[in-house]
DNA sequence: ATGTGTGAAAGGATTCACAGCT
DNA sequence: AGCTGTGAATCCTTTCACACAT
């Protein structure tokens, strides 16, 4: 759920940028896909904040959804591995507007090292525990291989790190205290062609096939 | 729950590396986080599969899933937009391995026409329409910019793209026949700091507030 | 009039528990 | 004995509908 909550932040945000102060929840749920009744839900759920006849106030919403996600301040991060992915990862412009500030850079390869990407030098692995600790970063960005993703989120855990986002195309574990999220690739693509597949069943009519997916 | 199909394959996969002829659900269960019954209901859903006492034949049963999740034969895809993030999607190493292809790329940058990554020339946006027919591009992979996805998408759509993965840090609308899937890296990051906001939350015991989101 | 907050209802998903097969 | 397939029960999420506030 708190996945709509970060979907409600964009719209309110780009609603503001447009001059709105109140917003009612269906205009908030339109062209999000939710109901309105969700909406209000969702919002209620963190205690009361519409005027009825009016709607949303949207700067003290947009404050409260901050609070609630934990971006009402900024939040330092690190990226482990500056590779194409980390040096994308560098550029994304979305951190910077949801309060998140690339602190420091770590890499295996001592080519990388002192080499600086938006304004932030990479550093040795060997120097994470020193420098999270220095820097007081809070979360851990994992673009590495799958062979080292482990191994690097024990260190990063060790270091201090309260979260991580993982991309390495394997599951790590981390203890239950700390903040996990992953981007799997392959899964998003077999999303998709588990969509195409289920047309094609559709297409070329099989009823030989013991039981269709999209049958029911 | 086709995410669950995904992650049992990977598994399944695994195993077989390994050298397993069969496996239980309770097996598959464990290091995935679900219970053994989520698993046989899951495969319950496509029709018998398993061999009661003895388990589920682990070749049968990758075959048959990525039939379900349209992975049995070769995917064709492109990469449009050849920055740091569609550099590092072309050497990811789990798309050859679960069946996909990258066929074609393409930026609107004319210094990088003509110059080829893992083998595959980069072509113009202009030659979408002609080259998806030609290379017979199932799936698009956006890494634009923001402000373009729509178009990029609206362009891929036009030339007969099954679906799109869209990277980019905005909601594109596509036709209902076009499977879509996106990957948003603001929300992952604030998933994370969401957890960090309900933990702090416990820390400094703030009772003043309305209500916590954690309390319940 | 317009729109929130919220019980009640509906709908899905997950787990339980066990009959039945090997 | 061991394990699947599946109805029943449970839990969680979403929608409905409306009293109430501005």
């Amino acid at each position: 759920m708190s996945q709509r909550l970060s979907l409600y932040l964009r719209q309110l945000q780009a609603l503001r940028d447009e001059g709105c102060a109140t917003v009612s929840s269906r205009q908030l749920a339109r062209s999000l896909d939710v109901s309105a009744a969700q909406v209000r839900k969702d919002l209620a759920f963190f205690g009361q904040f519409g005027l009825p006849g009016v709607g949303y106030q949207v700067d003290p919403l947009i404050a409260r959804i901050r609070r609630i996600l934990g971006t009402h301040r900024l939040r330092r991060a690190a990226i482990v591995g500056v590779g194409h992915l980390g040096r994308a990862l560098i550029g994304y412009p979305g951190f910077d507007e949801q309060g998140f500030r690339i602190a420091a850079l770590f890499d295996a390869d001592p080519a990388l090292h002192g080499r600086t990407f938006g304004g932030v030098a990479v550093r040795p692995v060997e120097d994470i525990e020193a420098t999270v600790a220095r820097e007081r970063i809070e979360i851990a960005i994992l673009a590495v291989p799958a062979e080292v993703a482990q191994d690097v989120a024990d260190r990063v855990v060790r270091a201090g790190v309260g979260g991580i986002l993982n991309f390495a195309p394997t599951r790590i574990v981390v203890p239950p205290t700390v903040g996990l999220a992953a981007v799997d690739l392959s899964i998003q693509l077999e999303q998709i062609t588990h969509q195409l597949a289920a047309l094609e069943a559709d297409d070329d009519d099989d009823p030989g096939d013991p039981r269709s997916d999209a049958a029911p």
